[in-house]
DNA sequence: GTCTATATGGGGATAGAC
DNA sequence: GTCTATCCCCATATAGAC
């Protein structure tokens, strides 16, 4: 991931967005380069193996993406663009209905978790692929992971803590930081869908239902907002 | 790391545990190891990078662990099983101390984040590094990873969650399971200490005192599972 | 125990035929 | 636009001198 966000060495062609019913060779490459990025990671997951898995030549990456980076950008930016459109046009809402006071907690914090939890309108199993990537991306350390989720994140991110700031006048500043970084790590985790974690709902409870889920996630997350401040 | 959990080839010589004031060949080894595994991850540092930042052999990784995966797991275990035996020691205390009864959630939190926030003995930079790489192996959602992660993890997170469970009797099954997500959640980003999130406390503050660390995250999460449950 | 040299395989990217 | 063949580099691991 070293190469991230270098420059494409030169223009390429665009692809359609149209759908179809049969899918593009880039469309397919699109899809089994999201699921296998997901499942193995950008290291992990070869060039070779996607076209091979996708039945879609090699050649054909370099001709519509230049790289690998460029199509891993490609991919995460096909997803997460719609939703962080969505999360800000709730965000918008949130601002409107607030009308200079202070917002309601529960309607910022669902317009964050919600989007994230639902994946666009994709189906189930398609958001759940989603997730794992969009995890990976955010969970990634190295600094061009950290630069890209910057890059498409940063609005987001900013308008988000913008307006949990102003539902939190009660904490102080230390303290808003350690809640709001709890609150993020919150909201990443639940969207990983780690296999395991599911031990803890004894009766084989899931937890797949992402508006219920979002309903939890945000209960549990103002009420560790909004509880008192414990600084000085 | 698709060959993590493999068995050691062949019986190999034991390094002695005794701390030196010069750090022998393998003990520079294990720390260079750690060190380039937090920042590039498994598959991004190489062995030959490792060797060559230790200023050590590269030939005398496959004398002393055998391969990639056996240093890896030996660098994980080195940090992790002191920081988890003390997690441990933790929860007896808490059982001890409840007789029976309902533990206090705040100690059990404690016993649980407090040790991954401090991450032993050593100096802060040293714990930074552990923690980061810590992360990288809970956040890694590949088969592999996610075996070492229970089999180094699993204790811990049993007892964690049965006391959690007595401390939560007013949840129902998979609200407990959403809050119990959320909290894990906050521990993970929170040992990270990704670098953009300091943006959000205006003014220069840090956060990277670990027992005030824990102080603040201990009490976000304590409000968010005591929240009264919001099913039927 | 420590080092050099090398075996062996797979990675990303490209050239050039069609 | 699509495919084959190939370049070149770097990975892990090992052989074997010292």
């Amino acid at each position: 991931m070293r190469d991230l966000l270098a420059k494409p060495k030169a223009s390429r062609p665009r692809l359609r967005k149209a759908a179809r019913a049969t899918p593009t060779a880039a469309e397919r490459f699109l899809d089994t380069a999201e699921r296998l990025f997901a499942d193995l990671g950008y290291q992990g997951a070869s060039v070779r193996s996607i076209a091979a898995a996708a039945q879609v030549n090699l050649g054909a990456l370099h001709y519509y993406w230049g790289s690998k980076a460029a199509l891993y950008k490609a991919v995460i930016a096909r997803r997460l663009e719609p939703m962080n459109n969505e999360r800000l046009r709730l965000f918008d809402l949130c601002e409107a209905t607030a009308e200079g006071e202070r917002p309601d907690l529960r309607a910022v914090l669902t317009a964050f978790v919600g989007p994230a939890m639902r994946m666009g309108d994709a189906a189930p199993e398609a958001a759940e692929i989603t997730r794992r990537l969009y995890h990976r991306m955010v969970s990634d350390p190295s600094p061009d992971a950290q630069e890209l989720t910057a890059a498409i994140y940063g609005d987001v991110s900013a308008r988000f803590i913008a307006l949990l700031r102003r539902c939190c006048p009660h904490l102080a500043p230390e303290e808003f930081f350690w809640r709001v970084q709890t609150a993020y790590g919150a909201v990443r985790f639940s969207q990983a869908g780690t296999p395991w974690i599911v031990h803890i709902a004894q009766g084989g409870f899931r937890g797949d239902d992402p508006d219920e889920g979002t309903r939890h996630i945000v209960e549990a997350l103002q009420a560790g907002l909004m509880a008192p401040s414990i600084v000085k």
